[in-house]
DNA sequence: TCCCAAGCTAACGTATACGTCAAGTGTCTC
DNA sequence: GAGACACTTGACGTATACGTTAGCTTGGGA
């Protein structure tokens, strides 16, 4: 590409599977599960797998939407979605925008049930400080 | 107890293992192993399972619990929360007091998590409107 | 009385998300 | 060159949450 930069390219950070699991807490075992599940796809040298910071963020995301309670198989659509953002046919922008707005309906509907039982949890919680302070006071 | 309504007792309401399925849009068979794994005891007349309102409250928190990502073995923590409410025993309070705090304190780093996604997937939807609406534009 | 629909238990099957060996390769260091 | 690691690819094991099938029991209507 002939870069102003030495060595033919910015000098981009990358990282080994071990570095890439420690920085984001999850076993080797799981990263290389997600790439069976075609979540992540690293560069390989000599065998070994190299990730970049794209890769990194992408992990972040998924590992995200994990902890919402979404599947693999789910998150999969979901990172597409990222992808496509710069695409324009109007299919496809069609597509990101109808996947994009069922997701939020469904965040939205779950916010609502957790909503719900925080309430009903801070009742609870404070009933029983309220309890206890008398028992004490 | 002696009740002033006759046959001994209020009118409740009961629920035969079908009609609580319907009601609730689940199986029966997922009934029954919520009921295997301890999280709720209907009363039993000839073998077969008679539920009561009460019942099927705590079917509602459990459910509601699954939608949000809990696990069934923390639901059933989760209710006994609910049910130790009345006690007062210092320990008893103190355990509620820090385990519905410790619940709290998850949901609302749960609420954080969508409220991110939420934000990014509304950036993404957006964008993928206005580039619809020019390109017809 | 006979039979069916509904319920019951028991037990095996399935999908998801990894954990955990096992066995081989590659590289660095002493 | 011999360990000692770090990495690789299978492949089997495990926990969770049910689905499904099989076979027995039972109350109620034709």
């Amino acid at each position: 590409m002939g870069s102003n930069i030495r060595d033919g390219a910015a000098a981009e950070t990358l990282y080994g599977i071990a570095e890439l699991a420690d920085a984001h807490g999850v076993s080797q075992r799981t990263i290389r599960f997600y790439e069976d599940k075609g979540l992540i796809s690293p560069r390989r040298v000599g065998g070994q797998r190299v990730y970049t910071e794209h890769d990194s963020k992408r992990l972040s995301l998924i590992l995200r939407a994990k902890s919402i309670g979404t599947k693999l198989s789910d998150i999969r659509t979901f990172l597409e979605l990222y992808g496509r953002e710069g695409e324009g046919r109007v299919r496809q922008l069609e597509f990101v925008i109808d996947k994009t707005a069922a997701e939020i309906e469904a965040l939205e509907a779950k916010k609502r049930q957790i909503d719900q039982t925080l309430s009903e949890l801070k009742l609870i919680h404070d009933g029983a400080r309220e309890r206890l302070s008398r028992r004490r006071g």
